[in-house]
DNA sequence: TAGGTCTATATTGTCGACAATGTAATTGAA
DNA sequence: TTCAATTACATTGTCGACAATATAGACCTA
């Protein structure tokens, strides 16, 4: 019950996700259009290949298309930073809720391990648990709510959304040691079967982290690089 | 802000709503195989605009494709209907929430127009409310919650799943009057702006409705319904 | 007969070319 | 000069053919 991401089998699939990686990533600028015969000679496949390389994008909601007049990338704006977040509270929330009544007891003692782990690389760096760590845990609660559609839906949708927000909004601010507190809580619910505590815990949480990057996006250095982005949308 | 159904302008458009129609309506059987070549003379389009539907299908749920082997409809299972259910209560729930928040009074007089439709066709048939009706004031409060990717997410994909196991398992029962009050409710705490209330009433309307839809999945006759789906799936 | 390998066939994945649509430039008239 | 129509160009949409992979059957061996 890992839950491995799908190989990349065809060349469709690699497309794919180089694509989106680039595109998370910021080497895409976010709003900027892609052009099937551009990215067709860039990464060396038929434009078919493209195509069908796009249209997973759209299903992310990573890119946008139009009949007859093209796929681009979307733009990075403070309401779609809200709406994603709006979406990410309520279904992170019924995962906790979720993952308190069916993680196994397998999957709660790997859970506190990471929290261990997490733990001590606090108090020492807190490069580590900044970056991977945060998303190990939000991923282990979905993986642990036993939902295929859940853990899609997080997973190969709004999990990559916020992702190029993060990355591109270059989040690294603080609300390190004080998140490491909240999800001990959420864990200790979990460990305790409590369903709603567990719910209530993670939309919190979900909230904090939203007002944390939504603040800066609101400060005026990321002010001026949110309108950098949306510049070259061309 | 009427968020209209994107129109079909191609032909893979119109080749994708006419396949999603033929599957939610059961023509095309659930757990069956697509068979591109099949599909692409029975619909009298090329191979690429059959690829291109069943991969919009698969962005929907509607279908699971693995490489190189094909595609197939999804299976209707109990398991599959209530984890279905579960992500529509987390969602809907949250758009009820932001519905409080931000509906326009237009709107909101208009959800009360079309409450008081429904309260003339309960009386005598309650068949008009039964169907549309329904999805009548579920949409309403979606198109309200104004977050895009909260409307995408279930008009384009939670919305047709459900309504796959509803057709297919002959929903018609009881329901109608009792459904009816809860809505009432509902659209009574957005009027109010309560959008606390809002989401609960919400995510309990869903849960009895779920464990309506449970009763009907549990019962004898449609348990070989289901079966008998299954059974076909070649 | 059971099991495995090899071959034949069917299906999916990929490609290049053509058709349809949208966009920009050019020309002409008021 | 300005606006409209028309033309030329670029981009996306669709198609049929070929390549790569999986499936089913025949054949062989123990």
């Amino acid at each position: 019950m890992t839950h491995a991401p799908a190989p990349a089998i065809t060349a469709a699939d690699k497309t794919f996700y180089t694509l989106r990686t680039d595109i998370v990533e910021g080497r895409i600028v976010a709003g900027s259009k892609l052009s099937e015969a551009e990215l067709s000679t860039k990464y060396g496949v038929s434009r078919a290949v493209i195509r069908e390389a796009i249209s997973r994008l759209v299903s992310c909601h990573i890119v946008e298309r139009k009949a007859n007049i093209g796929a681009r990338v979307v733009a990075l704006t403070p309401e779609g930073l809200i709406e994603l977040y709006q979406v990410r509270e309520s279904l992170e929330g019924m995962a906790a809720r979720l993952a308190a009544q069916n993680m196994t007891p397998a999957q709660i003692a790997e859970l506190n391990t990471l929290l261990e782990q997490h733990a001590a690389s606090v108090k020492d760096s807190q490069s580590y648990y900044q970056e991977a760590g945060d998303v190990d845990f939000h991923y282990r609660i979905i993986i642990g709510s036993h939902n295929s559609q859940l853990i899609t839906l997080l997973t190969e949708g709004i999990y990559h959304l916020v992702r190029m927000y993060r990355v591109q909004l270059g989040m690294a601010g603080p609300r390190v040691t004080t998140a490491f507190a909240e999800h001990q809580h959420i864990a200790h619910a979990i460990a305790n079967r409590d369903a709603e505590l567990a719910e209530m815990l993670m939309r919190r949480h979900i909230t904090y982290s939203r007002q944390n990057i939504e603040h800066k996006l609101h400060s005026p250095s990321t002010k001026l690089t949110l309108h950098n982005i949306n510049k070259e949308s061309l």
